[in-house]
DNA sequence: TTATATTTGTCAAATATTGACAAGTCATAA
DNA sequence: TTATGACTTGTCAATATTTGACAAATATAA
């Protein structure tokens, strides 16, 4: 799941316009349709609007939108798995920083 | 392990100056140094022609490079590791996506 | 057809990144 | 002390990327 969907989900259940959550955000609705296709993305500040106006968890969206920065980040790359394990080594930092980058 | 302390091991390793080094990739010694300590990145080509000059593995390079990107991008967010999962997930992409954004 | 919703393409403005330069610190040698 | 070499710090302009607006297209429904 992508943010934009996610969005797009939502905004469709509360039976919702794009142009009135681009209102809202202060853009214009062909904005709004990019963010939620994924073909732009949505500021951070704009992930907790749409949070308010959805009625939604902000840290779901918030995952979501930073979890599609992320891929986009390593997409392309033939160690983007091993770069997500050594980025996730980063938080449970110990004296132990093995940093094996030598898996699959 | 950061790519800036590894470039700066196998740079010693190998008794290289940094200025050895910046005039390779066609930067400037400050600059070269910055990437060291990680205040500035460097670029693909760049890590590319490092693992030549410094005989190192191109994917441990790569791999280090790429993480400190992924970490700066997620490191003050609350979401962090969650947002981490949901991306590795994309690769694994089955019909499956749960998304369970719900976690820690 | 008409009206409404959404999407697509392009451009300028805003923002972020890169690299060069000058000047700084630190350590060692003379 | 002064001088030298390696590295670091701060600042600025050039470059690249991102954002948003606008016009126009497509789609869907009545």
């Amino acid at each position: 799941m992508h943010f934009g969907e996610r969005i797009k989900e939502l905004r469709e259940s509360k039976e919702l316009l794009q142009r009135q959550l681009a209102a809202s955000l202060e853009i214009d609705t062909p904005m709004f349709s990019k963010i939620e296709r994924g073909d732009r993305r949505a500021k951070r500040e704009q992930v907790l609007l749409l949070a308010k106006l959805l009625e939604a968890n902000e840290d779901e969206l918030l995952t979501l939108w930073l979890a599609d920065q992320v891929y986009d980040l390593v997409k392309d790359e033939d160690v983007a798995s091993n770069a997500l394990r050594v980025a996730e080594e980063h938080f449970h930092y110990g004296k132990s920083e093995s940093t094996n980058t030598s898996r699959v």
